[in-house]
DNA sequence: CTGAAAGCGCTTACAG
DNA sequence: CTGAAAGCGCTTACAG
């Protein structure tokens, strides 16, 4: 004690004059009151376990009392190693999303990777900007939720050969990996389960399909089964409009202010949201699902199956899509090569759907 | 035309000898192609605005041609400036908290920071090894949610003269700065609102309170309106557990197993997942809002003004909130002084909430 | 296991 | 407005 604490006036004076410019310890500090080089600082720090006990526990004592901290753009500079990563998504606001980034966050935290959030809010510009903003402050690799993206914002991962991967999505003969799933396919189970029991007239309400190839392909999949059965599905019938639950409910007044026998049966909607909205909407008029009609959501949010009646709708696990990615991502970093990953939702048949009325 | 294309090629050579160890074009070799300084570069490409426009042209050009960026970690290292601020949170899972984040973000997005984003899932542990990592990365600013957290993470804050504003908070005693609302008062008023309605016989629905002070305050807050009409609350009325929708069904029905004459009449829930629950939950006995009982939800998720019956709650912009700490955080980093901003949640009396059965 | 020294890619007084 | 040069705080061959 007492020589640690003499050791501690005689180098006070030395220690501040070897600070830096913004008068907080550098590496070079440590190293000259643990008598030390710097080389071996440095050792002891990124855990290299080449180094003596004995120096290594000076050099921690010396850090300690100097509060000093490696300083990451001088580690990044010379290492060219920064441990971040990114992940770029539309928006927070949708569960979907903030589910896949806390499972990205999850998985990269245990590797001591920080990571960097951008929402794009839909637009294409802004995730490119956010791209080039974490490009520029160093990302090791990218999530990018979606790939309605401009072109640039892949060239440039490439030019700098980023690694990155496509979250939510599904295109098998694409570009980019991805771990995502057939949207398309899984809005024509949907349909197939609504058909088996015994629908005929369909409607679908759907958030906005601008920017965004999933809700598109989740029309396509709905149009595919309805029209293998030989039916189609009217323009009429097919409101597209915002994310809210609003929307939902007026798009169900309207598809139901019609005579009794050309209102749809079923309803489908491209989401959650829409379709507790959709219930909502049927409750002011006083109609209910499945008696008298039936209807399916998308997404199995964590109100959906406890809200009466317990929505029938499909689960996707986007937690475990956004760890996927990140330990894909990862792997990509260790020298590993990417592949896509295809995950199954699953139809979870609850309370909405039934026979058509009559 | 012909003048560059020639350039072009009489410089490739010396580009290909010029570029880094990583084969990636420095700032070097944009100085050299265009045939101007280092110093220049930098200038053009810090927006420094002292650089003729002859000089900017050739430069841009130049970093056109060599596909070249700043590099963060030199920058950062030269400039002592990364423009990344964080945000930590307990989780995104709650909606109140990705709409911090969101507000967080749409402002410092236009200033040029980038975020990061750590979820601490209310560990307080967890919550200091994101700011360390944070802090390591270089961030210039840190908007915190909560105050629970190790007086460490402060300290250390404190160490590196890093900015910090807590969000969601309230403590005007407090050592820090903080944007957020009086929680316990919030609470007072939910409860003098039921009073005025008549009700006399209150129950509570929590989520847990371990490191969590707001809700230890909420609490208090309930305590205090019921204690200052000469009432008291039960321990037998108040449930402490999840945070999910379950545990709000469960309770209520809890609760509500006694006779009529002992049942609570108003119950309070601490926010509006809970009380979602709690009106699940009481579908399921056959009992609803407000002719059975009072109920009260805290946050106004987009889905409470919607769903039926509609909630009364309490409205908490928490968009702004994330906003006003940026801009907080913002201001500080410009020299500025920080200070507590306080705002005010809003009642919102809908239907959920009447007079008192009987 | 340890150290001296070069170098990572920028910015910024300083001088002109 | 422009340039030469020092320096930001680390890591990493290289030599011992």
């Amino acid at each position: 004690m007492a020589k640690t604490s003499s050791e501690g006036m005689k180098e006070d004076p030395e220690i501040r004059r070897g600070r830096g410019a913004n008068g907080r310890a550098r590496l070079e500090d440590v190293a000259r009151s643990a008598g030390v080089s710097t080389a071996s600082v440095s050792r002891v720090f990124s855990d290299k376990g080449n180094v003596s006990e004995e120096i290594a526990s000076r050099v921690r004592a010396a850090a300690r009392e100097l509060k000093w901290a490696p300083h990451a753009a001088g580690r990044a500079l010379a290492s060219s190693r920064t441990n971040i990563a990114g992940a770029i998504i539309p928006t927070l606001d949708v569960e979907v999303f903030a589910r896949q980034v806390s499972g990205l966050q999850s998985v990269f935290i245990k590797q001591n990777m920080t990571v960097f959030l951008g929402c794009s809010n839909y637009d294409p510009a802004s995730s490119l900007s956010h791209a080039r903003a974490m490009l520029a402050r160093g990302v090791e690799a990218l999530a990018i939720a979606g790939e309605d993206h401009p072109s640039e914002l892949f060239e440039e991962l490439a030019d700098r050969d980023v690694p990155y991967v496509i979250t939510y999505a599904y295109r098998p003969d694409g570009p980019h990996h991805y771990v995502g799933f057939d949207h398309a396919k899984a809005f024509y189970q949907i349909v197939e389960h609504l058909f088996r029991l015994g629908h005929r007239r369909f409607a679908v309400i759907l958030q906005p399909m601008t920017n965004n190839s999933r809700v598109q392909a989740r029309l396509a999949g709905i149009r595919a089964a309805v029209s293998d059965h030989g039916l189609c599905l009217p323009d009429d019938n097919v409101c597209v409009g915002s994310y809210d639950i609003g929307f939902g409910a007026a798009s169900l007044a309207r598809l139901m202010d019609r005579s009794r026998k050309e209102r749809p049966t079923a309803v489908v909607c491209g989401n959650d949201n829409l379709a507790i909205g959709a219930l909502a909407g049927a409750a002011e008029l006083g109609l209910s699902a499945p008696h008298d009609f039936s209807l399916t959501g998308f997404d199995d949010l964590s109100i959906s199956s406890l809200l009466r009646p317990h929505l029938t709708t499909m689960k996707v696990d986007n937690f475990a899509i956004g760890s996927l990615a990140a330990e894909q991502l990862l792997a990509i970093l260790k020298g590993g090569t990417g592949h896509s990953i295809t995950v199954s939702p699953t139809l979870m048949i609850r309370d909405t759907t039934g026979s058509p009325p009559d």
